[in-house]
DNA sequence: GAATACATTAAAATCGATTTTTATATAAAA
DNA sequence: TTTTATATAAAAATCGATTTTAATGTATTC
């Protein structure tokens, strides 16, 4: 009974808000929380006192929390000076869509390519994707709730693209996504986010991965892509600072 | 005269071995040092208290430097049990390889359809590579060395993928090169290691970069990588545990 | 009035001690 | 003999105080 508690705890997976018991961990989920859901303005200065007292806690839990976010490129550290919530500029925005096109058809090439458990991989994706037909879209991001839109939709993507058979690649999916994910949220906040009607698009690039057609689902994939981004950056020009 | 040391401190570059004032950052490059230099054996537990003493310092930057490590992935951390010196695998090595050649040919590629000062870039290879010719391969990892051929190599290797205009491919391919001279003098310490001739390979690639021939250029730099590892894997047919 | 030097305040970084958790050793029970 | 429980030791995680550094304000000089 208890090994199979600690068995959970430490294992290792895709989603988001795994809660490992330690104080570091528990800050580092609500920070990132934060952080993604469009909570703390870019660019806000992320005083170790105030979030001593914000969250009940001693120095260390705090800056080692920090300390992690930084790999996220969701906070930025610049020595002796602190921390502060990491920009958010337009040009880091092309950057992430940029790198998510390329990075992502290569990985679903691979995906597809990679033949070992095949029938599974579709199988869960056709689950994930029935989810995310039936999902209300919420404007909050509320992590915890892993049957959410947000989460399922995370999932459905990442789970596409994770069979490359490299754990970096699927690092680097899951920081581009949460990057993204942040940007997303950002703009909510500043205008009336204008909910755009993506099931179409999943249904479709599901179809070309179940018919097996490699190029056909790349390129559906980097189309949703574009189109997403280029709706937000038009219903928000300057969604950022400078 | 104060400012512009003080620049100079906070300045970001591609350089391995940026010491920044605090403590944390100096154990910080100490330990990536030894991390990548093979003087740390692969699933070594890293015990605070040893470090404290070792280091002459306390807690707070001994736990600082090993998360920040953990985003290198030269640390691994299990909650409540510690932190250690991340494994090294023979699977971990074809990643390794595998996704070099995915993200730099990307990387590449988009250096040189990158018009802008790419005269400038040209030039510099130039000199890097002309650097590297003359440089004498050492045994030992000195990063605090810029002048070293293995400091001066990576600096050729990153100059040629650098300029993808894309914060994240840059991040990705430095973890990736620094993985991999991990790999190189892991497996330095276990045999010996025969110096390979592969002063001819980086000319080559640089010639092609000068014609400016994107598909020869990516195929020779593959080449490069792929000759590199499997010569490293002929040598030392099994250089890690398990 | 602008620039520099100095004092004050605020915040980051660090330290060493304490608390909590895990690992190990030993004894008791099945 | 193996399992389970308990005690002890070791290590990780956390805390709160201290030290160091940066930011801010004020006075002084040119």
């Amino acid at each position: 009974m208890k090994s199979s508690i600690k068995k959970k705890i430490n294992v290792v997976n895709q989603d988001i808000d795994i809660t490992y018991p330690s104080t570091t961990y528990k800050i580092y989920n609500k920070l990132k929380k934060s952080l993604i859901g469009g909570d703390l303005t870019p660019g806000t200065k992320l005083k170790i006192d105030d979030l001593k007292k914000k969250y009940q806690t001693g120095t260390n839990p705090i800056r080692e929390s920090l300390t992690l976010l930084i790999a996220d490129d969701l906070v930025t550290k610049i020595d002796q000076k602190g921390f502060k919530v990491s920009e958010a500029t337009q040009e880091k925005f092309n950057e992430i869509l940029k790198t998510r096109i390329w990075i992502e058809s290569i990985a679903l090439e691979e995906s597809m390519k990679n033949k070992k458990d095949i029938n599974e991989w579709e199988e869960k994706l056709i689950v994930l994707n029935h989810r995310l037909q039936k999902a209300e879209r919420s404007l909050i991001y509320e992590p915890e709730n892993l049957d959410s839109w947000e989460m399922v939709h995370r999932k459905f993507h990442l789970t596409l693209v994770a069979r490359s058979k490299s754990s970096f690649m699927n690092k680097f999916c899951e920081l581009l996504y949460d990057q993204n994910m942040r940007y997303r949220y950002l703009i909510k906040k500043k205008k009336s986010y204008i909910k755009r009607k993506v099931t179409v698009e999943h249904k479709g690039i599901l179809d070309a991965v179940l018919e097996r057609d490699i190029n056909k689902s790349k390129s559906l994939l980097v189309k949703h892509y574009i189109t997403t981004s280029s709706f937000i950056t038009l219903n928000s020009p300057s969604f950022i600072r400078k």
